[in-house]
DNA sequence: CGTAGATATTTTAAGCTTAAAATAATTCGG
DNA sequence: CCGAATTATTTTAAGCTTAAAATATCTACG
């Protein structure tokens, strides 16, 4: 969460990269030298345009619900299923750890927005699902939340939605490709820090 | 941070968006019968593709150099700055609260990796700054994060790249646009928990 | 000079988040 | 039916994060 962060920030002088670099592109990646500097600017602008919503979104929801945004999160999820969600599925869904679905849950049972139940037909599972005043609650948000992300893109015309959706779907693509080749691949652990490396 | 999440998920019908809601746009916004349907879903898929990333950044941070996310972010602010930083400073930039960066300091310090000392002219304020292992640390790491930020764009072009840069920087001069706007409207207070509201 | 307001930082309390280890229940192959 | 592997969840320890209150210092204005 930085604004000019993550750039890599080396100024090693660019290799004649942006136009016509599609030919040495494979090249390029073949041999390791590669540059990245576009990729890094563009993971940077990605980021501060979602920290920037985000926190908006976090404040309104402060403000306005007194609410936090993990909770509407898990709320959201929640009003899309009927039946209720097992804990593991909130976790995928919202791309989060089992643990802290495990607190969010605790704290939105005490708050009477949410409830859960053993899951029918598995024992190890439990099925959470939001209570009449999680619902109600949640339309409310969910109204007011669409009125807030329409208003931070309201610059932008439908063209450029559209053009924006199939972009970020080839980028989620790439990135997911990428993130599953890396799957399983063993660290060479270069280490900061001064433990005693048990190698 | 949640992959289907905020999407209002009021399942009201559509007015007819997408295409040709160009004339009409302007209009129905004004009469605050707002859609935001295509906006939601941009959001949508702008946060799943941010948090992919971010969390595959980050697990190789852990794996490799044992650093964690925030503190490579910090480092990253401080190696753009030869002169050091102040806490105001850093705080500002990573886009995090003032008395984050205190403790994320604080932490730095004690690894060895960053040192703080006394701003010139200004008692309330510190400069922060890499130590000399801090700055071969963040070295090494800065070039394993542009390798892993290219490979998670790689099947991007640089056409699309270029595409995504342009659009990315005007959805984030309508986001900052509309956070001015509402910089300062006095909140509605509807609350969902049950306090006794000092009204 | 003196003080009111602004600025820089720290502290506090609460909550979020993760990775990893621990429990518990289920499934599957023999 | 048994035990190994898998799956669902909780627990733990550490760290991250925020908003708000508290300190400390600085700046400007009279």
């Amino acid at each position: 969460m930085s604004d000019e962060t993550r750039n890599g920030g080396t100024g090693r002088p660019s290799a004649g990269a942006d136009t016509a670099s599609i030919l040495l592109d494979a090249e390029t990646r073949l041999h390791g030298g590669g540059d990245h500097r576009s990729e890094l600017r563009l993971w940077l602008r990605l980021l501060t345009l979602t920290n920037l919503i985000e926190s908006e979104i976090r404040s309104h929801l402060r403000a306005e619900f007194d609410v936090t945004l993990p909770r509407f999160d898990l709320m959201a999820q929640l009003e899309k299923a009927a039946e209720g969600l097992t804990l593991g599925e909130l976790s995928r869904r919202m791309m989060v750890s089992a643990g802290n679905v495990t607190g969010l849950v605790e704290r939105l049972v005490q708050d009477g927005l949410v409830e859960r139940r053993p899951a029918p037909g598995d024992r190890r599972s439990a099925l959470v699902s939001l209570t009449p005043a999680g619902r109600a609650g949640f339309e409310a948000m969910a109204h007011a939340h669409g009125d807030w992300v329409g208003d931070l893109f309201s610059d932008l015309t439908p063209v450029d939605i559209e053009a924006l959706m199939v972009l970020l779907a080839r980028a989620k693509a790439s990135a997911r490709t990428s993130a599953q080749r890396q799957e399983g691949v063993s660290a060479t652990s270069h280490k900061l820090s001064k433990e005693p490396s048990n190698v």
